[in-house]
RNA sequence: GCCCCCUUAGCUCAGUAGGAUAGAGCACAGGUUUCCUAAACCUGGGGCCGCAUGUUCGAAUCAUGCAGGGGGCACCA
């Protein structure tokens, strides 16, 4: 719909003698004023130094009769109104129906490599729900950038190298003593929770005390190995059940097997972007808008994280992609100019990676906040929030805010098994649909074949707004797909529902009227496809049954 | 001290490449079921878009300043 439209106007347009912007469009907030608006004109204001009133009027007065329009007017400061003619609804909807979501499908990234990379939790203790929000939020777009015609690649970054996987081991490696009986003192920012004993304990399981006797320095390779393999099966576990999948996993550890550590640094050499000082070794992220330069090899000789960081990254842009994305904790925003110039002062420009921040969640219980102590050790985990509300639904409301912004999660909302509770709400939608096509089968409706059937039966102010809904999807999908928030899908779903629910309670789809109860079967599976598919973006099932 | 994010209805939040009289859900008040799932629907009240100045024909949206909330500053990870 939006790219007939899109083609007419920008002919206008270029008849005026000049180069057309971006078509915008949006639905007009009363629907007096059209079915379809676009403020083209406005922006051109400037550039033609005319009101816009005026170039819109000329616009309107080049499209002529061009379009299926039953009328096309100028509004307010210089919108562009469109009403549309009813036969071309009725066209566009069964194009939908024919062609399902091949009907709302750009392919708006032109088959560009886009890699996201999230989740990337270190391997030292359980998801927790933030991680979830991550989840959720780098699965839904990378869903959503493959069906607006990206090639993207899903990428966990496992840091299984340096102090953390150290101390983690260590943290076992206490717990194991201290099982076996034996006096250890437990290391002062060691990990606390309940996880460690566990794994102190498979491994008593496994190999009894042969550890017993030896120091950290002799049994830590094994200690630290062990433990952060059981974590990152039990995280891989984790994100199993959420539904999660990643194409790739790529390892710290690897970058300096594989000299990529040294690559990356010697690269950087070459360019000038590294110096000595007081014994370390500097990366000038200054030259390129940080704060400060940043130290890549510290005076004792270790690596700074920051020194992986670089070869990863360098490792990112080397292979290709057209956009890189990272998707990270809002605490690690402090990191961004970096790493950006680390991007830059590889010769590539800024805007290459895009970095999103996921905000904090904060879980409440019947409207209270659930405390939560990191020091000890007590957190609420993915698992645990997803074994008491499931998947779906711990996904859905992940994807019901903007991720930047930060998101109260409450329990017994999402347990809630009503209206209060939007993913049901949209869920139920779906499966209500279902229950009108048994009935329909029941009553001898064939509702397979949406051949011959009279559209413009749908007629009532309900349907129409429906049919608009449905073919304005195209418009929220391409809106989603360039400015990559998947959370667009998410309110556009919760909108339809909420126009299909009052509909077939004031409409009875089923009646005597055969031809009737086939068009708004023909309507009912429109909505249903716009809603699989739509869910399907989000990673949410579509029950058939509630 | 410096940097980043947030501040929109009682609550939770949409809306920001500037555009029409600022929206939704929940909560609140009242109503609806001989009917395909009442797990639903209808009606209603509700706003200094944190404050101030500026840019503009036009600002919730842009700029500057201030206030409040959160996060971050390292030869930590």
């Amino acid at each position: 719909m939006i790219n007939d439209v899109r083609r007419i106007i920008v002919n206008a347009v270029k008849r005026l003698g000049i180069e057309a912007p971006f078509v915008e469009f949006e639905i007009p907030r009363e629907e007096k004023f059209g079915d379809l608006a676009t403020p083209v004109a406005m922006p051109l204001s400037k550039q033609l130094k005319r009101p816009p009133r005026s170039i819109a009027e000329d616009i309107v007065k080049l499209i002529g009769k061009e379009g299926p329009f039953e009328k096309i007017e100028i509004a307010g400061p210089g919108f562009i109104n469109i009403t549309f003619k009813g036969e071309y609804l009725c066209s566009e909807l069964k194009g939908l129906l024919s062609k399902k979501e091949g009907y709302f499908r750009q392919d708006l990234g032109n088959g560009r490599r886009i890699q996201i990379e999230f989740v990337s939790a270190n391997p030292t203790g359980p998801l927790h729900l933030g991680h979830g929000k991550g989840a959720a939020v780098g699965a839904a777009l990378s869903n959503l950038l493959t069906a607006g015609g990206y090639r993207v690649e899903k990428e966990y970054y496992i840091n299984d190298a340096g102090r953390q996987v150290r101390m983690l081991g260590l943290s076992v490696f206490a717990r194991y003593q201290q099982l076996l009986g034996i006096e250890y003192p437990f290391p002062e920012d060691g990990y606390r929770g309940d996880y460690i004993e566990d794994i102190a304990r498979k491994i008593i399981e496994l190999h009894g005390n042969r550890y017993s006797e030896m120091g950290f320095q002799e049994a830590g390779v094994f200690f630290i190995d062990f433990s952060y393999k059981a974590m990152l099966s039990d995280i891989d576990r984790d994100l199993k059940d959420f539904g999660i999948i990643f194409d790739s996993w790529q390892s710290e550890r690897d970058l300096y097997a594989r000299s990529e550590v040294e690559k990356a640094i010697n690269d950087l050499r070459s360019r000038g972007c590294l110096y000595e000082e007081n014994g370390a070794l500097w990366f000038r992220s200054t030259d390129f808008g940080d704060d400060k330069d940043r130290v890549i090899i510290k005076g004792d000789g270790e690596f700074t994280y920051f020194a992986s960081d670089i070869a990863y990254h360098r490792m990112k842009v080397e292979r290709g992609f057209d956009e890189i994305v990272d998707i990270w904790g809002a605490d690690h925003h402090g990191y961004i100019p970096r790493v950006r110039a680390v991007i830059q002062a590889l010769g590539h420009p800024a805007e290459h990676l895009k970095v999103l921040l996921v905000q904090m969640v904060t879980l409440l219980r019947g409207g209270k906040p659930v405390q939560m102590s990191k020091r000890a050790g007590e957190f609420v985990t993915l698992k645990e929030v997803i074994e008491e509300v499931g998947a779906d639904t711990t996904k859905f409301i992940f994807l019901t805010r903007r991720p930047d912004s930060h998101l109260e999660f409450d329990l017994e909302v999402a347990k809630e098994q009503s209206s209060e509770n939007p993913v049901f709400y949209v869920q139920y939608a779906n499966a209500r649909i279902n229950s009108i096509f048994a009935n329909a089968r029941e009553k001898g409706i064939e509702a397979g074949e949406f051949e011959g059937i009279d559209f413009n039966l749908l007629s009532t102010p309900e349907e129409l707004r429906i049919i608009k809904k449905l073919l304005a999807y195209t418009m929220t999908f391409e809106g989603a797909v360039i400015a990559h928030e998947p959370h667009r899908i998410t309110f556009y779903l919760q909108e339809l529902a909420g126009l299909f629910h009052p509909y077939y309670n004031r409409c009875r789809v089923i009646t005597d009227d055969k031809e009737l109860s086939r068009a708004r079967l023909a309507l009912c599976e429109a909505i249903r496809v716009v809603l699989k598919d739509g869910l399907s973006i989000l990673g949410i099932k579509a029950p058939e049954r509630m």
